[in-house]
RNA sequence: GCCCCCAUGGUGUAACGGUUAGCACGCGAGAUUUUCAUUCUCGAAGCCGGGGUUCAACUCCCCGUGGGGGUACCA
């Protein structure tokens, strides 16, 4: 089995490409098959060389390896040529200056649902002769036999006036010359797909086995976009999504087992795997449960993974101690900063926080647990024996236990959201802590 | 306009002729609790509509409706 994933150098990998990618490599690595990178770079504007390296980067950080390409127009556009000049000669293709209008015109005359057929020319782009009467079957993996009438189908395009080939044709040729088996694509790419049986037909090819994917919308059933969070695999990235919890949501998002597991391993994922069961239907990408999913797999990493993922993440150094303790309140590791930077960074300012727990009650309640901490030695300020310490505080004021911690909390971390208090006291240390203490009381 | 695809709760999916229509996210309630979370328990919420076929239809067929895609000298 060749599979072939062929992405459009738009720059950034959007997630439906993403997740066309990983259909592409799960088919390939659960059959023991090859993966063949191609890059679809016939639109000019768009191939640069940064769009290409940004495609390729967003794939590599996915995990998501190939093991052949990849490869580009500029190596194929001489075999293109060869291909163009046969069907030429064989009468196959002609050459035609119609534009879209005489097309229309085309159709206003001879009924809209008939295909344009044009006059040869000697000069003008190269059409393909599309037959008159026949019937032409995608057989699709995922859809089953898609019948598409040629009489319904204009004669494409494939080639512009100045030779270089359009995508309906180059796809055609690089996948047959590639031995590409097994095409995985989105289904914005279905209704091309028999202008593509044409070029096999005309090469005297055998066309390789189909699967359309149903495209991805974002929660508003439009197009996704930056605004549902994120559009592309770079922003995921930047947003601290970890690849394989990515990889996990997308598998699910259009495809289903029969044991309907959620959380499944990428070599669970490969071996599990059937593009027939890839579902028809569109999807719409949720934030949320990738946030829930992520959180989950964060978790899983251990403190010193997520230590190491975090710190390439923040480009911060020593977050160990904070780690642990932050672990079970985050599910990117973008939410780390704003809940435990306070340590490196000192207390955040936020003056509701304030005004709500470090008046007259909060202070005097602070002042009492600075008390009882500064009575406990510093080689002996952990958890357990802080945890007594206010514990103590709460039971002799009288007062319920958020009426003594909030207000330290607020003065270690300027918020009411942090990781424990009995944990960020002793993460602190009793120096910083009580200097954070005093500092607040002086305020 | 024409051609093609699709249709299970808010979202992603499972069941594929006979089930109380399952699971997960989200949502609501409760438990745990120092905030926020995590975790656990319970709950609300679904087969687009109409015709067939059949003893029986979410499952098969037709029509309608709705959504999506294509219709470029883009991919």
């Amino acid at each position: 089995m060749r599979v072939r994933f062929a992405p459009s150098p738009t720059g950034a990998l959007h997630i439906g490409g993403a997740r066309t990618a990983l259909y592409n490599w799960l088919l390939a690595r659960g059959s023991g098959g090859t993966l063949v990178l191609r890059i679809e770079d016939t639109d000019r504007e768009r191939s640069t060389p940064e769009n290409v390296a940004q495609i390729l980067d967003a794939l590599t950080w996915l995990e998501l390896d190939w093991d052949e390409g990849p490869i580009s127009q500029a190596e194929r556009g001489g075999r293109h040529g060869e291909v163009l000049a046969s069907l030429l000669e064989q009468g196959l293709a002609y050459r035609s200056t119609a534009t879209a209008d005489d097309v229309k015109a085309y159709k206003a005359q001879h009924g809209a649902d008939k295909g344009f057929r044009g006059a040869e020319e000697t000069e003008g782009a190269v059409r393909l002769r599309v037959p008159d009467d026949e019937e032409l079957v995608v057989q699709d993996l995922i859809r089953g036999a898609t019948t598409f009438r040629t009489v319904h189908l204009d004669d494409p395009v494939i080639a512009r006036a100045d030779g270089t080939a359009l995508y309906n044709f180059a796809v055609a040729i690089d996948d047959h010359d590639a031995g590409i088996s097994h095409v995985v694509r989105g289904e914005d790419h279905l209704s091309n797909t028999p202008k593509q049986l044409l070029v096999y037909r005309a090469l005297g090819a055998t066309p390789p086995a189909f699967a359309h994917l149903p495209l991805l919308h974002g929660p508003d059933g439009k197009k996704l976009s930056k605004r549902h969070g994120a559009a592309s695999v770079q922003e995921l990235r930047d947003a601290g999504y970890l690849p394989a919890a990515i990889r996990n949501y997308l598998a699910l998002l259009g495809w289903g087992d029969a044991d309907d597991e959620t959380i499944i391993s990428t070599e669970e994922l490969v071996k599990r795997f059937d593009v027939s069961r890839v579902s028809k239907n569109p999807a719409q990408f949720d934030v949320q449960k990738l946030r829930w999913l992520n959180g989950r797999y964060m978790r899983e990493l251990g403190d010193e993974a997520l230590t190491a993922a975090l710190e390439t993440h923040t480009g911060r150094t020593g977050l160990a101690p904070y780690v642990a303790i932050s672990a079970e309140k985050i599910q990117t590791l973008a939410d780390f900063w704003p809940l435990a930077g306070f340590f490196l960074d000192g207390p955040a300012d936020d003056p509701k926080a304030r005004e709500q727990w470090l008046g007259e009650d909060g202070r005097a309640a602070l002042a009492d647990a600075r008390g009882a901490l500064a009575g406990i030695p510093d080689d002996a300020f952990t958890t357990e024996s802080i945890d007594a310490a206010l514990r103590a505080v709460v039971e002799a004021r009288g007062a319920k236990a958020k009426q003594v911690f909030q207000p330290i909390r607020v003065a270690l971390a300027g918020t009411t959201i942090s990781p424990g208090i009995f944990e960020s006291l002793a993460a602190l240390g009793r120096d910083e802590s009580l200097r954070r203490i005093d500092a607040a009381l002086a305020r």
